[in-house]
DNA sequence: TGCCCAATGGAACGCCGTTCCATTGACCGC
DNA sequence: GCGGTCAATGGAACGGCGTTCCATTGGGCA
């Protein structure tokens, strides 16, 4: 092929920052957050951890960057719908289901909650929020209000699966946590043992998306 | 003082879980959360890092004791109120407080949220959606959204006085963030541009009460 | 008084993120 | 065609981390 303006193609399997950002999030899903580790990052490219810094400034920026890939995927998914109270559900979905397939995505969005990952959500729900008809400074806190609800709740629920070994499933993990609020104690906790029996058979998809429903409520009803 | 039953008091300065937690506290205050080290902890205390391994099994669980520590001493603070509806406000408040003035308890709750701390709130915020007359199975969904928002909201907060410099104030900060907000893409970004005007003259307390109050409101509607 | 063992603290291990720099090899002007 | 230039590479080295190991200590009890 002719002349590229910059730099062009090397090779076929030249190194760049998406094939990087790309192989980190591999990684990441493969082994976890602890697996994210530029030697082995670079072993997988086939190259060396310093080449990594010619495309990339640090972790944490490679770290931003894969969850902004993940998140800007999942809103591009995210349905078109005939009501704006629909489309903030699908969006709210969407934003669960990455994060529960991508748990270091969650913890990522915490740590860093300004940068772009997050404000790709925030603009999506705020568009919705205005559609609702909600007015002035109140699309703030609305659109603010959602997002904090997904994102903290969407974190909550991927810790789920991450806290022991993959072995351990969903059902036998509830199980535990239900024993173990059962063994609080009577005094200090009476609510937490009231409702360690529900535990067991909740849907976690389910309850979140309940829960949004109270605030989608709330935000209508002061209109 | 005679014989205490165990290990009693070696020298008046013997280590102990309590003052290492403690000084980890004030290390993670006064450093942020990549201050806190065994080594400089160590040096702090007087002693070796290899001794605090025998009071504290691990950077993890030192860092739960931590944030459990704050926690405990938010939520014993948290004022007696009237109606449940001003006591879910107290308590979101003093997490809110708590999470501001500590800001790496926020992202211990995000790494670890089925740990005592987060329990701690749940079971407060739980016994309030108990009084507001919430039933069965909603219960959990209820309490569930509102510690799920609580901490989401909380987290987020803190980090505006985190990112930058210490010497950079709140006002500054929001100045910054409204500009960058300003410059995105005009078809890609429009709600975040138009709100951006807003972001310096915001109040985080009362936007986050205020978003607090949209979740109640749900609440109480679906009673 | 002497033994025991909880408690200590310093050294060492194997990682980590990051920096440095000698080397490569494709492109451009000649 | 040829040589120079410089973006790009990758391996070595640096300082610091969490954690483990172990020789040493010194207070309480028989």
């Amino acid at each position: 092929m002719g002349t590229v303006k910059r730099g062009s193609e090397r090779r076929e399997d030249a190194l760049s920052r998406e094939r990087i950002v790309e192989a980190a999030i591999e990684l990441l899903d493969d082994e976890g957050e602890s697996g994210l580790t530029f030697r082995v990052l670079a072993t997988r490219l086939a190259t060396g951890a310093g080449a990594l810094y010619w495309h990339v400034a640090s972790k944490s920026e490679l770290l931003i960057a894969a969850a902004d890939t993940v998140v800007a995927q999942a809103m591009d998914e995210a349905p078109v719908a005939a009501s704006p109270r629909d489309a903030i559900r699908g969006i709210a979905g969407k934003v669960f289901e990455a994060i529960d397939a991508h748990p270091w995505v969650g913890t990522q969005l915490a740590r860093a909650p300004w940068e772009a990952p997050m404000l790709r959500i925030f603009e999506r729900v705020g568009r919705q929020v205005q559609a609702l008809g909600v007015r002035g400074g109140a699309q703030f806190t609305s659109a603010s209000a959602l997002l904090s609800y997904i994102v903290g709740a969407s974190i909550q629920n991927a810790t789920n699966g991450r806290l022991f070994e993959p072995s351990v499933d969903r059902v036998d993990f509830l199980g535990a946590m239900s024993a173990r609020w059962k063994e609080l104690d009577a005094h200090e906790y009476p609510f937490l043992r009231k409702i360690a029996a529900h535990l067991p058979r909740h849907d976690d998809l389910a309850e979140f998306l309940a829960g949004l429903e109270l605030i989608l409520t709330g935000i209508e009803a002061s209109l």
